[in-house]
DNA sequence: GTAGGGTTAG
């Protein structure tokens, strides 16, 4: 046993030896390590601020196990002990434990820092209601509420629903507690009301006034109040007033600007961003990982690639041996450079050097293999992920839905669900999308439900996403509703809309929607014009669809690419205008790639221009040699004509090089199961009384004047077998199995992978007509409404 | 022993 007379050396000698570790940068873990083991050793047992001491040592070494064991040990750990563990086990993210900690304590040991540790708690740990309510709780219990008090529960403000109640309250109680002219709390109380203002569907206007109210009433201001009301600005998108404050102080306000940077950068507006970070540089501003950030977030965004490099390297020399957690946010911005420009590999090479990730990069790597369509690499990393937000489902499931893995989207979905995610609306859209793909409505009607149980209404991505389900569903009016029933709308809106009623022939409406668009002040982008065009097209509009094509670039500003003048081609060709088309072509800035050669092959099969026709396969044999579309249409133009020796060479060609030809298959959702077909099907369970029944319909059909059109029958067999083979077409089975099983009455909605045959298209309008009901068909290109002998396309298409 | 501002992923 130590005699008592030497407690006190030994505890100075600890204390002194502690003190030392603690001065080091970072505090020293190792060399406090030895001094703990001797205090062991000597039976010494450390109380009060070596006890302390050691436990934050601990805590800052990210040894909080034995931070935790330290503590466990001690009979009565007192206040700032507890204290400190509290603090130590928010930081780490361990709210449990520091309310432990905290109900443990009895209420005669508390204190009001001791208060304050554990409302910030709750506050980075993101339950401001609790932060908010312990404040309550701490008055009710007559602890004073001091500076410390006040810059937390403000914090916590941000977290909870009614902000703008909770900030006024909370200004009372700081002007009645006389801390309303302390700096910090000032700032605080701003930076609260800057939140309100930025919270949507608040009185932003008045709320930035009290905010500027306080800041120019303020008694001392420091940098973080400049930084504080410069930043408010940014975060209420008034960027003049932001900078404005910025020019009128000479503080060095390195975060101010850096948010300046970034709030240029979020509003698209490149050049401004890069602007203000040459005038930082020019200010001697102190460069930081943040700056580094948003700068090549810029970059990325831009498509600047050289500028970009540049930062990199330019980082590289500025921030020598960058710690893990200040070059963590700047590689992971890197990582999303350098995968926008293309350069997956060298993001990957970035990815697997860093010494640390977080769960931001894991999502960065993951969005860049899912965004150029590499799903295997993304579903590898998304399975080696240590751990997943709602996020990194929401990369997943988008990608799958946008490449048309529909029902794999869907399985992540619900996989995602099932391991405890809420899925949040961009989720919702995703799930959505897919169903669209798949055509079934009946799923995407009870995503739509849920959308509105989880409170998502409003959302526009949801909403977007609906709008496009809807319509490639066929029920273009409930797409059409919904659009009129958002409470916001944006451009991704108007475009799901306008390429909605395109699709479905509705051409005049189409453009009547894109006028309305125009005169409520939105900028068309390129998506617009690529869906009016396209609208035009479908509904024979050549002048209309000619006039928007010419404004794009004389008047939006927006530079046609090559995808519009696919559609400004295929437009021009089916309505047979082919030299104008000719003359579209020779005007493009760059050699025609193949989706030009593809519009123009398609408008040659419907005229039977077979000269030009051949050109355009000649030249994406050379372009496409896999892609079986161009050999099919070839072969389909010459069977057309009867020149049946060049049909079979074109066939032969294709068996030569090895190419398939992508199969017809056609479906149909009956009772929330999709039932699909191939030409000819075999394996479907009912496919005989399905036969039967195309079999009595037809023979009604003939007496109202169906005959089969043989000519979409491309090989040269005998008639009555070329007849047979019509009869088992993909869509007619489909349709046929609709008539059988969906309720008296009802739409029959069928869809198809290629484009519906001509015979098919016949065949419909007279069963429309025959069975009394409507028929919705959507293949490959878009939507055909069978009702009462008629088509909606008008035979256009 | 306790606080307040800026960055990167859809």
């Amino acid at each position: 046993m130590t005699a008592p007379g030497s407690i006190r050396t030994a505890a100075n000698r600890y204390g002194s030896l502690l003190q030392i570790c603690c001065l080091q940068s970072p505090i020293s873990y190792s060399l406090a390590c030895p001094v703990h083991a001797h205090m062991i050793a000597s039976g010494f047992q450390p109380r009060g601020h070596i006890l302390n001491r050691l436990i934050d040592i601990y805590r800052k070494s990210s040894k909080l196990n034995y931070a935790r064991y330290l503590f466990d040990e001690i009979p009565q750990p007192d206040i700032v002990a507890r204290t400190t563990l509290i603090a130590a086990y928010s930081a780490a993210g361990d709210l449990k434990l520091s309310r432990k900690i905290f109900s443990d304590t009895p209420l005669r040991m508390r204190d009001s820092v001791f208060y304050n540790a554990m409302i910030t708690a709750y506050s980075h740990n993101h339950d401001g209601h609790a932060a908010i309510e312990l404040f309550c709780d701490m008055q009710r219990h007559n602890f004073r509420p001091d500076n410390y008090t006040f810059t937390s529960v403000l914090g916590a403000l941000a977290l909870v629903a009614e902000k703008e109640k909770h900030c006024q309250q909370l200004h009372c109680a700081v002007v009645k507690s006389g801390t309303g002219f302390v700096t910090s709390v000032l700032n605080a109380l701003i930076s609260s009301y800057v939140k309100c203002a930025a919270s949507p569907s608040a009185q932003s206007a008045s709320l930035m006034a009290e905010a500027r109210r306080l800041f120019d009433e303020m008694p001392n201001r420091d940098e973080l109040s400049w930084t504080t009301i410069i930043t408010g600005y940014v975060k209420n998108n008034d960027l003049d007033a932001a900078k404005e404050f910025l020019n009128g102080t000479s503080e060095k306000l390195g975060v101010a600007w850096n948010a300046m940077i970034s709030g240029y950068a979020h509003r698209g507006l490149y050049l401004e961003a890069f602007e203000m970070f040459r005038k930082m540089i020019m200010s001697k501003i102190q460069l930081d990982e943040f700056t580094f950030t948003s700068v090549i977030s810029v970059c990325a965004n831009a498509g600047c690639f050289r500028l970009g490099k540049e930062m990199h390297a330019y980082f590289l020399k500025t921030v020598a041996n960058p710690a893990p957690d200040v070059a963590m946010p700047v590689n992971n911005a890197l990582i999303t450079f350098y995968w926008k420009c293309g350069k997956v590999d060298i993001a990957r090479e970035i990815f697997n050097k860093m010494p640390e990730r977080d769960l931001v990069s894991w999502n960065i790597i993951l969005s860049g293999y899912v965004n150029v369509g590499c799903m295997d690499e993304a579903k590898f990393f998304f399975n080696e992920m240590p751990e997943k937000n709602i996020l990194s489902w929401i990369i997943m499931i988008s990608g799958l839905a946008q490449i048309g893995f529909a029902e794999e989207a869907l399985k992540f979905f619900n996989q995602m669900k099932l391991q405890g995610f809420e899925p949040c609306d961009y989720a919702f859209a995703g799930a959505i999308i897919s169903c669209s793909v798949l055509g079934s409505l009946k799923h995407g009607r009870q995503l739509h439900a849920q959308v509105v149980r989880y409170g998502y209404e409003s959302s526009l991505s949801a909403g977007n996403a609906l709008i496009t389900m809807y319509a490639r569903c066929g029920v273009v009016d409930a797409a059409h509703c919904l659009f009129i029933n958002m409470p916001c709308v944006d451009a991704v809106s108007w475009n799901a809309m306008i390429a909605a009623l395109g699709q479905h022939g509705q051409g005049t409406q189409a453009i009547e929607l894109f006028e309305e668009m125009l005169k409520e002040g939105i900028l068309p982008d390129r998506i617009s014009f690529l869906t009016v065009i396209s609208a035009c097209s479908h509904a024979g509009l050549v002048k209309e669809g000619r006039k928007y094509f010419d404004s794009m670039h004389n008047v939006y500003g927006v530079t046609p690419d090559e995808e519009h003048y696919a559609r400004i081609i295929d437009l021009l060709c089916r309505a047979g205008k082919f030299s104008e088309a000719k003359e579209v072509m020779e005007s493009m800035p760059f050699e025609p790639g193949a989706p030009i050669w593809e519009a123009l092959l398609a408008g040659c099969r419907i005229h039977g221009n077979i000269d030009l026709g051949i050109e355009a396969a000649e030249r994406l044999f050379e372009l496409k040699p896999q892609h079986d579309g161009t050999y099919v249409l070839l072969s389909n133009m010459y069977a057309v004509a009867g020149q049946w020796n060049d049909m079979a060479n074109v066939r032969k060609l294709m068996r030569d090089r090895g190419v398939k030809k992508e199969p017809g298959c056609s479906w149909i959702e009956v009772e929330n199961k999709v039932h699909s077909f191939l030409v000819g099907d075999a394996n479907h369970p009912e496919v005989q009384q399905i036969y039967n029944y195309l079999e009595q319909l037809v023979l009604e059909m003939r007496k109202i004047g169906y005959v089969p059109d043989t000519k979409y029958v491309l090989h040269d067999v005998e008639s009555d077998l070329k007849e047979h083979e019509l009869s088992t077409h993909s869509e007619k089975l489909a349709v046929a199995y609709g008539f059988m099983k969906l309720p008296h009455g009802a739409t029959v909605r069928v869809f198809k992978n290629l484009r519906i045959c001509g015979d098919c298209h016949n065949a419909f309008k007279f069963m429309s007509k025959v069975v009394g009901r409507e028929i919705v068909v959507r293949d490959g290109k878009r939507f055909h409404h069978f009702r009462d002998g008629k088509c909606s396309c008008g035979d256009y298409w």
